[in-house]
RNA sequence: GGAGGGGUGGCCGAGCGGACGAAGGCGCGGCGCUGGAAACGCCGUGUGCCCGUUUUACGGGCACCGAGGGUUCGAAUCCCUCCCCCUCCGCCA
């Protein structure tokens, strides 16, 4: 939620900024001008009638007291509320009508990150390792996978339809030592682990801002009226939803596993087959809740963070810096990592890390109390680290061998009873 | 699922129709006392919004006692609905 101060008082630049997203946020901006003039006018009205009431409320009292009863003063009350109840139930609508386009719009890109209009305008940050040579034509994972016997596409659909997949033997093995492998690097460099509901509220997802904007991407339990969590980052940033953190706890750090349920609405046809997108995958999630000052600082670090996965599995990968088009709805500034896919000769998305500044903070009420006393919103960080099916799926892409066995990475191998490859099955 | 009890400030806890943003205690901050500290004494200590000014301060106003609605001139206090927590019973990984 941007912060409505802000756009009271530096209107035309936050117009300017918002706009780099695309015109279309900038309509809803200019309502909410207008709509918060109109409000404050209603509630001054409202606040002085209340405070004419409340006086000659305590005046009435007063006199009963007294035994003496004043029927003019207590006609005089009535009338005076009313008149309250009327300009209450305006003031109630506009702000209602003011939350509904204050919620729908995005955060302000961040002065540094590139203007463009989608991914063709993202900016290659750094590059690490190299995309491997093969002998042979390479296959993609979920041929490897079937082959291998570890990946079963079609007992998934049996099951679930369409985006489902069913792991075994040493495919389900994978995904556990995976998670714990990601889970022990990120504890031992300080985030703390942590086990999340995977069922929430609605207002949880206000509060990171999956709602009210993007209900159709999410699975719903309808009876009771609660959500299963697209992502980890859901939970974790709300832990501390509603408190006011002290200045020294910050910044906090978070990890989190937690499988992730997205129903995938409008990417019909797209990437159909394999782990790489799923209406239920596993992720390793981390969070951070920071200082104002501190938050930009702790972005690089993030992704780092994210970065030393990759690394230590061996797996080539480079980061992009997301343009002002392609940045998500909650996010200021945003790196993704992609990691090397060689079915697709390209690079694929596997981590998205972004600073969200004070823009979930203020939709959650979480606040920190400065060290003189003041009550600010604190910055809310989040980054993949990583998604765990797209983590295997470049495993099994990068470290195949020309007999379609695949090399294990070795920082894995103790994770899985160190076996050192996998053989297609007879 | 059934029966009962309860949600008040950072925490504990009183209040059960007006002087209550809320006693008292704990905690926290400041000052005093002290060589220093403990103990003690005094003072202060919630959040959000709106308005004004000499605009990182001060003053004024409004709201908030789980949430929403109602009764009343007036609600933390009475009534209704919902949510959450606890205890017991049932069921259950």
């Amino acid at each position: 939620m941007l912060d409505l101060k802000l756009i009271r008082k530096n209107y035309e630049e936050v117009r300017k900024r918002l706009s780099l997203r695309g015109e279309e946020y900038v309509k809803l901006l200019d309502e909410v001008y207008k709509l918060d003039k109109q409000k404050r006018e209603i509630q001054k009205e409202v606040e002085n009638l209340r405070a004419l009431l409340n006086r000659k409320s305590k005046e009435y009292g007063r006199l009963k007291r007294e035994g003496k009863e004043d029927e003019n003063l207590k006609k005089e009350l009535t009338e005076i509320k009313e008149n309250l109840q009327k300009l209450e139930e305006e003031l109630k609508l506009l702000e209602e009508k003011l939350n509904y386009y204050l919620l729908r719009i995005p955060n302000l890109p961040h002065p540094s990150v590139p203007v463009g209009e989608d991914e063709k305008d993202n900016v290659e940050v750094r590059r690490w390792g190299e995309p491997p040579k093969f002998g042979f034509e390479p296959k993609p994972h979920w041929e490897l996978g079937e082959k291998l016997g570890i990946l079963d596409f079609e007992r998934g659909a049996k099951l679930s339809g369409s985006r489902f997949v069913v792991k075994k033997g040493l495919g389900a093995r994978l995904v556990r030592a995976l998670i714990n492998f990601m889970l022990d690097l990120h504890t031992s460099k300080g985030y703390e682990e942590v086990y999340v509901p995977h069922l929430v509220k609605p207002e949880i997802l206000i509060g990171t801002g999956q709602l009210p904007k993007f209900e159709e991407d999410l699975f719903k339990c309808e009876r009771d009226n609660l959500y299963l969590i697209p992502t980890a980052e859901v939970p974790l940033t709300n832990l501390h939803r509603e408190e006011i953190l002290k200045e020294e706890e910050l910044p906090l750090y978070y990890t989190a596993y937690t499988p992730c349920y997205r129903r995938e609405a409008g990417s019909y046809g797209r990437d159909i087959k394999g782990l790489i997108r799923l209406h239920q995958f596993d992720k390793v999630e981390l969070v951070k809740i920071t200082r104002q000052e501190d938050s930009y600082e702790e972005l690089e670090k993030l992704v780092k963070d994210a970065e030393k996965v990759l690394q230590e599995l061996e797996l080539p990968y480079r980061v992009v810096e997301l343009c002002t088009g392609d940045l998500g709805f909650s996010a200021a500034k945003t790196y993704d990592l992609e990691v090397w896919m060689p079915s697709y000769n390209r690079y694929r998305e596997i981590s998205s890390c972004s600073n969200c500044e004070d823009f979930q903070a203020r939709r959650m009420k979480l606040r920190y109390k400065t060290k003189d006393g003041k009550n600010l919103y604190c910055h809310t960080l989040n980054g993949s680290g990583l998604a765990v099916g797209r983590t295997l799926a470049a495993i099994l892409e990068n470290y195949q061998q020309g007999d379609g066995s695949v090399i294990i990475p070795k920082a894995l191998r103790p994770y899985l009873g160190g076996i050192e490859v996998i053989k297609p099955q007879k």
